[in-house]
DNA sequence: TATGAATGAGGCTTCATTCAT
DNA sequence: AATGAATGAAGCCTCATTCAT
């Protein structure tokens, strides 16, 4: 019924790819109630072909979390591992931004902390986050009196809630990011001599 | 007869509430999705009650939002109103607190803003907010280059997304409002001279 | 949508005996991959009732073989203890023969024995029929070297199987009732001195 | 070439067995209701094959109906000519027995008359055993006031139920199937003096 | 010719809503 | 006014069949 490319190669591993890319759209766009079907047909494939690939409804969301996260975490890695702290969060802030400009009202399900679902033990960016925090305020940067859970948890909340996206909404994503990190780094920072208004 | 009619319209009154009550509950276990039979049954009325009242799940849900909203919001006022700025950001993060654990998982729906929804120009709560952070800056207490939208984002989304239930979870809703008023305040308090640690 | 009796009593357990009554005409019909809108609509009921009253098709077949069977019993529980082994036994193969005429395909599934599903240790027919052979060798009309067993096992498959459905076809029920009982009692009756032909 | 040729239709023919082998399997560990999928793995082959040779599902189905018949009818009618009307009965039986043990739940299925489909008049199996039995009464070895269609039809349910099957389970396939020999030859013997116990 | 990924009609089931009592 | 059985549209999923490679 699709003749999307007309040549595309039998690959199956294409069609997976075109699925999940639908499922961020459809998802998106409608919410996590969106019918599957909608999202077969956004991906230009027969819903038997969906089912072939992920089985169940749950299934291609779950895999859709997977892979969104696995990618989210490679970069983040990359990103903290190279910089010193404030640049390292302001850089981790920027791909949130990212994730939720490519994930609109799907970001809180896909990156919300599944602390019992598959994942095992502990969410995988709350951990990133409390050793960027943590060697923060061993290099002096961060107060050393900073109670690290309650700022993971509200950096956290502002992507995976929509409030990033009405802010965004409101001026750009580089921009609401930046706001949000000069916000943050207020709260956080070790206050330096002469550093007063 | 009189007395009959008062009664039956008691009645009615009471099984009005027993169904909002029921319904916070069973959203607050079940999220929003949550099945109109299990509200009921909670409320010990038929479904046909339910529906008698309220004319759809949607109403019903129209109907909690507004209360909720309500209620919280003629709070909200009064302890703004009431208090210096810092005091009154303590009171109604404290309030935040307090309906984070009284309607759990029916937090976001119930106060993340709807401005599309029932046409309410801006969110009551947005309001409120903005209008206390702009008396603390004007009054000297919170900082003059603080993006006012920015921090009023954060602070809803930490109600607004899990994350203040899991903060609480791990201490108690008192102490975690305590603690995300502590850092909110560090972000936008005006630094006086000799703060530093 | 229906309209049968209009003024039908809202009774649920009239509902649900037309519903069971319409799956022994359905899966007599269609056999046992009969759909569940048929039988719906066979009892003139939405679909949704009959969930209500079954929760699933396993559960609707299920209750009908449970109704079914435990009719049968008690219908055949009274003739057999009322009665000699012979005429017992006639009457146990003119009771199974109006089943067959009931149930028509139906009847394997709805007979045959589940020795796994639900059903503790035994058939409950197979038990009768081994009673009434043993009692019947006992007083000496049946055969003292009868192979229970095997008699049981091909009587039994006589209903369970489609023969008797054919037999009845060419003849009457009753009629193939008569035939059978006379080829079983021959293969299963002491001889008598000069009984022979 | 002429080799190559010869091979690619050997390997084809050999396909075609390996698939109704595999069909014969599933089919017995299933029931007709097993799925093509898994036929197609049990013969390891592609699903794609399998419909290359046999077009359909049903195809397949009457191709081993067909296949199963045939050879079962070869085996009989020789079975059957050679011998004398009791051991040919007791042959007949025995290759009824191995039947059921190679067949298992799609015995019934395989040689159950189809009097409609494939239009094939009567049963071949049944025109067998008629002619057995009318040989053996005009031979005065079986009962003169036998009803043959009766017999038939209760020899032919043992095998196209599940009884034989269970029958087998307790001893073995020639055991069961030595006892319903005796049994049923108990049925259809003429009685000869001095017989009695 | 063989393969198995793709297809989609069709079945089972759920649940918001209605309505007779 | 209250009740809850009845309703059926709508969604998820299966599996026989097709077709591009």
């Amino acid at each position: 019924m699709q003749r999307a490319l007309k040549s595309e190669r039998s690959d199956a591993v294409a069609n997976r790819e075109r699925i999940l890319e639908a499922a961020r759209i459809v998802f998106a766009r409608r919410g996590l109630d969106a019918e599957v079907r909608e999202i077969a047909e956004e991906a230009g494939v027969g819903i038997g072909t969906l089912y072939r690939h992920f089985g169940s409804r749950e299934g291609l969301l779950m895999a859709l979390k997977q892979e969104t996260k696995e990618a989210l975490r490679r970069r983040l890695e990359a990103v903290v591992q190279t910089q010193k702290p404030v640049a390292a969060l302001r850089a981790m802030i920027q791909a949130g931004a990212e994730a939720c400009e490519q994930f609109g009202a799907l970001t809180e399900a896909v990156l919300a902390g599944e602390l019992d679902e598959l994942g095992g033990g502990h969410d995988e960016f709350t951990e990133l986050l409390a050793n960027l925090l943590q060697r923060g305020i061993q290099e002096g940067v961060f107060r050393p009196d900073l109670e690290v859970p309650v700022a993971i948890a509200i950096l956290e909340s502002v992507f995976t809630s929509g409030a990033f996206l009405e802010l965004a909404a409101q001026s750009s994503y580089p921009a609401a990011a930046d706001s949000v990190a000069d916000f943050f780094l207020k709260a956080i920072e070790r206050q330096k001599r002469g550093e007063l208004a």
